[in-house]
Order: C-alpha cells, then structure tokens, then sequence
DNA sequence: GTCTATAATTTGATAGAC
DNA sequence: GTCTATCAAATTATAGAC
C-alpha cells in the first residue's frame, strides 16, 4: 500500500494521460503540474527532469498497455476470436474516450525517434517487449517461430496504424476492419504450411 | 515554371520535412526560416501563420506521398508482386534515411487528433484520399467493393504501424514482415469468396 | 516535501523601415 | 517582398523560504 494516490504517482499519471493524447513536445510541466494538483517544483523532486519523467511515465504506462492487451488476446479459448475480440475492443475504449486514448507510446514515439535518443530507447524497449509477448502467444495459431513473429509483427502494426486512423478520422471503422483482416489472415496461416512466403496455392501440407 | 526554388516553396519544403520527422509542437518557426534560408517574416508574408503553414505542408506533402506510393503499386504487373515490392522499397528508403522519413503526416496526425481541429481535418482529408485510392487498387485483388476496402484499410494500417515500429527500432524488420504479412492476406483473400467475415474453410465458390 | 519566485531561453506573432 | 526589432507569453530549470 504505497503506489497509489502519492504525489509522484499523480505526476506519472498525468503525464501518461498528456503524452498519449498529445504528445512530448506539445505537453508543458506547467500542464502537468496543474493536471495532477503538484507544483512544477515537485516535479523535479521526484523525477530528472521533464525527460526522466517522460522515460518513466513511458515505461509505465507501456507495460500496463501490454499486460492489458495480452490479457484480451486470452479472453476466449479460440485465439483467433480473441484476436477479434481485442480489437473490437479497442474500437469501443477509443470510441468511449472519445477518440482520445489509443496506443499510450505510439504519438512519442514517432516524435523522438530522430531527436530524442533517450526516449527513442524506451519507447523501442516497450515496443520489443510487446513483440515478444505477441509472438509467444501468436504460436498458439503457428508453429514455426518466424512465421509466428511475422504474424506477430503484422498485429501490432496493424493496430498502431489503425488507431492512427480512427482517431485522426474519428470512425471506428478502420479498427474493425483491420481487426477483421487480421482474423482473416491468421486463418489463412493457420489452416497453411507456415514457411518462409510461398504461395499458398503451391503450398504443401507438411503433416 | 513558377512553382520551384521560390522562397514560399523553399518554407513549404523544409515544413514538410521538419513535420514528418519532429511533428509540429515541436517544430518552431525559427527553424523553419533558418533551414529554408528565410525569415521569420517571410513566413508570416506567405503563409497563415504556424497553422496554415502546416496545413498546407501537409495537404501537399500527402498528395505527393499518395502519388508516390500509386505509383510503386503499379509496378509489377502482378499487383500482390507489387505490394510486397511497396513494402520492400519503404523499408529502404527508410534506411537510405538514417530512419528519417517514413510517412509525412503521420507523426501529426497523431499529435492534432485531439488537440487541433483544423490539422486534424487536413490529416484525415489526407487519409481519406489514401483510402479511396488504395481501395480502388484492390479491386484488382477482390472484386467484392467492401473486402477490397477491408484490405486497402489493413494495407494502410499495417504500413503506419510498421513505420512506427521500424523507426522506433532502427530496424527494417517490421517492414518487411508487414510486407509479407499483408501479400499473405491478399494471396488469401483473391484465392478465395470475399463477402463478409466466413472461415475460409467452409468458403463457397461463387465463380 | 511543498511552495513561491525567478532566471534564462524560446515561442508565435506583429510593426515598420527599406 | 525582405529584413530587423520587438512584444507578450510560455518554456525548462533552479534557488531557497517554509
């Protein structure tokens, strides 16, 4: 019973909420300190700065993101309609936010990754971690390690570049429709040899 | 021959490069007049301030970009060989950039969706001609008009999102992976009924 | 640990000379 | 059309009283 409702905690808090609707460079401590009722002097009491603060608040927040995320993927015994599932899932919270609160690293991300080399590593770190934790799970539907990373990489792209979509369109349509391609495409891996591209209509049944 | 080397084409181009690879809180218009060898001045003179200026930058910047990206689509004559080429070429250009220039609205979109509604009018404008483009191209994949968005929509997405991956990683991977993801889908999908979600198994030929 | 005050710099934006 | 000077506000960051 100590991480919850602290001064420091509430800066963190703040700071995820700031980063993932608006970004690093748009988000001012001054904005911070009053969102969490702080002071821009306690910030740097408690962190180094408004990068330490940012890595940490990245970090944090991205690893909450995956826990919650890999926790959709094992809702239902089907994998695949679980895959589905998380996706209309994360259709209905961006809708519920009012197209707000998507992927809590992704608008960082793409800010820092050619200016900022401390936060382009923790935004990287969270990213591989996601990854392996998807390719872990992806190989419930292929066996073959690689394909299952290539499925893997496919997912988490798929859901980056959709919420980018929705929320720059305001729709939830382009969320259900790569969730739906999604599906689709780990049927189509699953029921099909899982080797290096071949197309499936040459491929063979290896069992 | 008057839309080159001038000084309001030389402010609109070092927008759109600043815009993509740093976003636009963190783009000021200092370095916008240092790097077109302008003035501050010269900026306000030509353009609507900060915000007209990257309205602009934006709109033209994502017609070039569509363009571009058509144009690679029609390469091959097979169009899933052209994909996967798209993809392959995005991934070098990437590195040919030291990981710079990926897509050239993206890093906005993000940014504005919640914060600004004027550039977040110009990036979904931007997104949407996309969409209907692409969209018209798969039609050469799937002849059903709703599975042939399905797929432009998932071919977009996937192509943001490896963008965010491969930049933030410094790694072509994601890239290339998304690009064999998605010429699997699109194998997947023309090799078999593309009504609405069914399992392929059970899919019924309807030529 | 909290809060105020402030330093040093940078931002978007404007006015006006040339 | 170009360039200099400048304004008001906001930025990160620090020092020090309490």
């Amino acid at each position: 019973m100590d991480s919850t409702g602290g001064t420091a905690d509430r800066i963190l808090a703040a700071t995820q909420t700031l980063l993932r609707r608006q970004g690093y460079a748009a988000t001012g401590l001054q904005q911070i300190a009053t969102d969490s009722r702080s002071r821009v002097g306690s910030i740097y009491h408690f962190f180094a700065g408004k990068e330490g603060l940012a890595d940490a608040a990245l970090r944090s927040s991205g690893a909450a993101y995956g826990a919650y995320v890999m926790g959709l993927l094992g809702a239902a015994e089907d994998p695949i309609a679980s895959l589905g599932g998380a996706f209309d899932r994360a259709a209905a919270d961006l809708v519920a936010t009012d197209y707000a609160d998507a992927c809590p690293v992704a608008t960082v991300a793409l800010e820092v990754a050619s200016t900022n080399e401390t936060l382009r590593q923790a935004t990287s770190d969270v990213f591989t971690d996601w990854i392996e934790g998807l390719s872990t799970w992806c190989r419930a539907i292929v066996s073959d390690p690689e394909a299952a990373r290539d499925l893997a990489t496919a997912i988490l792209a798929a859901l980056e570049g959709a919420f980018i979509l929705s929320r720059t369109r305001r729709d939830p349509e382009p969320l259900l429709a790569a969730g739906r391609s999604m599906t689709r495409l780990a049927t189509a891996m699953r029921s099909t040899a899982t080797g290096p591209l071949r197309p499936y209509s040459e491929a063979s049944d290896p069992a």
